[in-house]
DNA sequence: GTCTATATTTTGATAGAC
DNA sequence: GTCTATCAAAATATAGAC
């Protein structure tokens, strides 16, 4: 068997036995995407599957219940985004500027945003579907982050008195709370721009 | 006819002849509250109803909709919260320190940051009861910062090369932002001190 | 003001034919 | 792999008795 924790069935190849299944997959989870960004609980099973042309029992043959749904429309974007951000640049000043290259990538993609943006809301209620994904999600981030602060003050970039991981818990919170307020208003706030400002606020000299 | 626009029917005083009903309205809006933590849309009519200990038909006599139980959350809530924060304040920095106090002070209501933290996001589709209501709030509290830290710059407190617009959406995004990873777990930071950092950062000499 | 009863919709999920 | 048919549960809301 050559299946995944969340069920995913892997490719063949471009002309494998899988390919049409792995297409029809992939158009449901584009749908997913898209339907979700307003919510777990308010999107439905029979949205995704009119948005890809197929039935619910039809789209429940790929994903066995809503909330595998869920699951691996989150791996998927994990898998999409990973490697946007190298935290393990020589120059640690790098990272820095990888977020601020996400947080302006970010503004061309606003499903995605919205998707991250409500469900990491919603997911703070513990029977949350992807509670448990989103505080490894925050965990993890935040380790890499302060790994990057703590090299940054090791280079004596940062300015004294910051601790790594207060900045780093700053810095993701920032993030976060950017793209509410860009997601209720789009002119009101350049999320990139914004988190760039934070930065050269932090680091001797600007990034 | 003493209604708002909402709905709410004011109490006539402590004997009036509306204080049963008023009490009943109270405990709803309690109930609803702890409810709509979790989200409007995965909140029901049916939880928050047997919280109160009364049928849905008789919920449904004080508030005539879902969505207009939600309005009346936030309008109290609204009510409750005003003037914690004085933006008026001679001293330009006391309303820096009013939003510490506020951040500190949120950590001891769990389920009111919850609420917020669910509903804005959430409300940031078009579509949702509250997305009016989060539009025009996020713009008041804009404006009232923005005004702040205008005064904060002719006082000379300042740092230079900040822009008091671009400072008060990265306060808000603080703060909500820290409420997200609060949320996910407490443990993880104190958002008074997380704020309160963030502003000595700013304000020359600190707050 | 509160209840029971009910209408109406919508939902996630299953069974089984093709 | 996809469909039709169907189920069982849950939701919001209304009507009308008390």
């Amino acid at each position: 068997m050559t299946e995944t924790a969340t069920g995913v069935r892997k490719r063949r190849g471009p002309r494998g036995e899988y390919a049409k299944s792995s297409a029809t997959r992939e158009a449901i989870l584009d749908a997913a995407l898209e339907v979700f960004a307003s919510g777990y609980n308010s999107g439905s099973l029979r949205d995704i599957a009119n948005r890809v042309g197929m039935s619910e029992a039809g789209l429940l043959h790929h994903f066995k219940s809503k909330s595998i749904l869920l699951q691996a429309v989150l791996d998927l974007r994990d898998e999409r985004s990973r490697d946007l951000v190298d935290f393990d640049d020589e120059d640690a000043v790098e990272p820095l500027r990888g977020l601020v290259a996400l947080a302006r990538h970010n503004s061309s993609v606003p499903g995605v945003v919205e998707l991250y943006c409500t469900l990491s809301a919603e997911s703070t209620a513990p029977e949350h579907p992807a509670h448990a994904y989103f505080q490894r999600r925050y965990v993890s981030v935040r380790e890499s982050l302060t790994g990057t602060f703590e090299r940054l003050i090791a280079d004596g970039r940062l300015l004294p008195g910051i601790s790594p991981e207060r900045a780093a818990i700053a810095t993701i919170a920032l993030m976060d709370g950017l793209q509410v307020q860009w997601l209720l208003d789009r002119d009101v706030v350049d999320m990139g721009d914004a988190l760039k400002e934070f930065f050269d606020g932090l680091i001797v000299g600007g990034i």
